[in-house]
DNA sequence: TATAATCGAATGATCATTCGATTATATTTG
DNA sequence: CAAATATAATCGAATGATCATTCGATTATA
């Protein structure tokens, strides 16, 4: 409901009709609308760490280690494109604050793969924001495009393992020392 | 009121008292409130895509092209930080659909300056996607960590003219014929 | 006198949430 | 075992607030 319709579109009674319970039986399971809508974020956000962390260790090499996030992340969202279109309104909304705060295990496994990289002279010393800017952004891009089928131009697009992995190729290539 | 509560913080007879007029008189300039979304997201984007072309022809050569891209946008952001948080929102809510389909002058520079390049053997030729993915994604990100003042790490973040510079080569270096 | 702007109050729909009652399941007792 | 009792789940209907939108009347400007 959320993702096709906005948040408005999610109101306790439609939902509650939708799933054939009473209205007031979502209130033993949820504090509110806000806490339910809540939960479901970090349902999905644990999902896809979970997922990003299939075969993953900090001390992969650089490339195999981040072109593993790259495949861990986006089977995740292949398979849940709601959830990862919910995640992405969530996160751009004004609902979200403290919440992404806490250090998770996700976000430990992340910092310590690029330390060691850095450590081990595998990629140049970036500012952190920089380097997820370079590692993360276009990745991300190339799943919107892939989510909405459609291009700037208004053609369809669908990522192929060979558009991603040149993709990759120049990411990697920006990020490595030569 | 959207960028601060979301969709729903929009309400009409709020939006009339934070003016100090009468709801009604908001039906005289807009037909609804659907409308008034879709006038306000329509007036954004034309204010962004004039300031990116400002001093921008599409026949500069790649490095200038792109470098002035990257400024012009982020200038725009820096001035008009709640109009990008809305622009945003809304391109992630499903309120968006075929407004974005038809192909203004924006479009058309952008395209020619890529083809541009290409021909004159500054870049690869990549597909489409691709080349946005790489151009882009990154100094999007980046953007967004100033805008939320806060890294992965929680820590305060800033972008400084170094930074984006230092992106902005690693990005170049990724696309650039070496 | 004509036209354009603005208004306040009303309408009916929908909203999140609550309440007391009812039903289903589990546990205890005889 | 069955009857009695306790606990957990679920319910429908109601409440009061807020919503987008409309209408006929009023005020300002041409």
């Amino acid at each position: 409901m959320i993702v096709s319709h906005g948040f408005e579109g999610l109101s306790m009674q439609k939902l509650a009709r939708e799933v054939k319970i009473s209205p007031s039986t979502i209130y033993v399971y949820f504090e509110s609308r806000e806490d339910l809508v809540n939960k479901l974020y970090i349902s999905v956000q644990e999902k896809f760490e979970k997922d990003a962390l299939v075969n993953f260790h900090s001390d992969l090499n650089f490339e195999q280690g981040l072109w593993l996030q790259w495949s861990n992340r986006l089977k995740n969202i292949i398979q849940f494109p709601l959830e990862f279109r919910f995640y992405e309104q969530f996160r751009n909304s004004p609902l979200i604050d403290q919440n992404n705060l806490r250090p998770t295990r996700f976000v430990t496994a992340m910092r310590n793969f690029v330390s060691n990289a850095i450590l081990n002279n595998e990629i140049k010393d970036l500012p952190p924001e920089v380097f997820w800017a370079v590692a993360y952004g276009p990745f991300y891009i190339l799943v919107k495009f892939h989510l909405d089928k459609a291009t700037m131009a208004g053609k369809p697009f669908s990522i192929t393992q060979q558009k991603l992995k040149q993709c990759f190729e120049l990411v990697l290539s920006a990020l490595k020392i030569k």
